[in-house]
DNA sequence: ACGAGATTATTTTGATCACATTCTTGCGGC
DNA sequence: GCCGCAAGAATGTGATCAAAATAATCTCGT
């Protein structure tokens, strides 16, 4: 019956205090950040819903969160669908990432305390295991889990959902210039950063943030890797 | 019947293509923004639904898309409400608003030709007359698209939702605050900003946004009337 | 006759609702 | 005070209706 051939969604595994609403957007989120949902094709609710052996409701309200988050696109048409990606946009975004982050940053500093900070020098250690093992999903999620730390160090939360949302937007390219990538400067950038946040030294840790995200970034901006991916995904992915 | 004697909701008028989910969306959003929710009161879905006299399918994804803007804050319990505002939360959505903004003008003055340069203008102009004539609405109104304007000629546009967010956040208190101030200095600083474009001067941009929107924040953020607000939302409402 | 563009018909998709189910919470008996 | 039960509230389902996309047909000028 329903076709939907070209869409194949993880099937994540359904936590148990879980509603079928936040299992549904977790996997679709999960979908859209690893670039497995096309930019361009109309995502259905009915489709979605028969993927994931659900009704249509869950399945409506998850899509419509993630267009709030600027993960998904809503038409005119009431269809909703990936946004394209762009050279312009993808600049925008990182440009936006950065001044972002390095302001989240600067405000959480003074949270970042003697014990957080070997909490954070963990992370990273782990980090760079997975580097030197070039388990790249290891690598992703541990990436995010080093800013996130930095950022929510700062109690009075106000820009981390911001920060989601970009990530969500640049989520599959990130993907796509790891895949790349053989090694990472990223680490040196993180120490940096790490030292910068002991000396307390606000204008350090910007630098080495925005270092961090533009070594991350530009690979994927400036090379021929992200023309190629916007004229013809399907070659790459 | 279903009481919900102290939430009153604006019953804006109905749009003719519109769906209902978008109005109830539409309603929800003024509702919050003009600070007629009552922080930390539960907003339950089948109070809306009766008073807008609609069913709670459109009802539930609005508030959950008000969630997802950080407007409505969900919790463990599945209650829905609107975050308490405090001091500190205050400061943090004051200095991300600079941080957002000041970026997003900087992005946006290479489009600020002059035509559009001469439509600011008249934008400004007409602020001024509401200035002086003291019609709130229209001030609060008019200074927003003035901003949105800016940061909208950028075509490649990623910064403006989550500014929106930010706004939201804000939207109540902002309005406090205007509800007290006599004369706004934000007339000369939208001058100077219209003058750092002009000369294509981002330096210039930046110092003048960011001394716009402290201008229009600090006299809530920084006095008791904000104190007061967070002891006792009703005394000043 | 032929084909580009407009138009209608069919089918797909989205929106809304009422009801069933599941979860939370607050009350009252013990 | 604690436990359990009942009322209230939210989630999820399937049905129904309206809107939009696609396919098929028609019109008209050449």
């Amino acid at each position: 019956m329903a076709a939907a051939a070209s869409l194949k969604l993880p099937a994540l595994e359904r936590l148990p205090k879980e509603t079928t609403n936040q299992w549904v957007y977790r996997s679709l989120r999960q979908a859209v950040m690893l670039g497995l949902v096309p930019p361009g094709r109309p995502v259905t609710i009915r489709d979605v819903a028969n993927i994931l052996e659900v009704s249509t409701t869950p399945v409506r309200e998850a899509l419509r969160r993630l267009s709030s988050e600027q993960a998904l696109e809503e038409l005119d048409n009431r269809r909703i669908l990936v946004p394209n990606m762009t050279a312009a946009r993808f600049r925008e975004l990182c440009e936006l990432r950065i001044a972002l982050e390095c302001h989240a940053a600067e405000r959480a500093m003074p949270y970042m305390h003697g014990a957080k900070l070997d909490e954070l020098a963990a992370i990273d250690k782990r980090l760079d295991d997975a580097n030197d093992a070039g388990d790249r999903e290891r690598i992703i999620a541990l990436n995010q889990q080093f800013h996130r730390f930095i950022y929510e160090a700062n109690p009075h939360q106000t820009v981390m959902p911001l920060v989601e949302s970009v990530w969500l937007q640049l989520g599959p390219f990130v993907r796509l210039a790891l895949s790349r990538l053989k090694d990472f400067y990223q680490v040196d950038r993180h120490s940096e950063a790490m030292a910068a946040l002991r000396r307390q030294d606000p204008l350090g840790l910007r630098i080495a943030m925005e270092a961090d995200i533009r070594d991350a970034l530009t690979h994927v901006g400036t090379n021929e890797l992200l023309k190629a991916y916007v004229e013809s995904p399907d070659s790459i992915a």
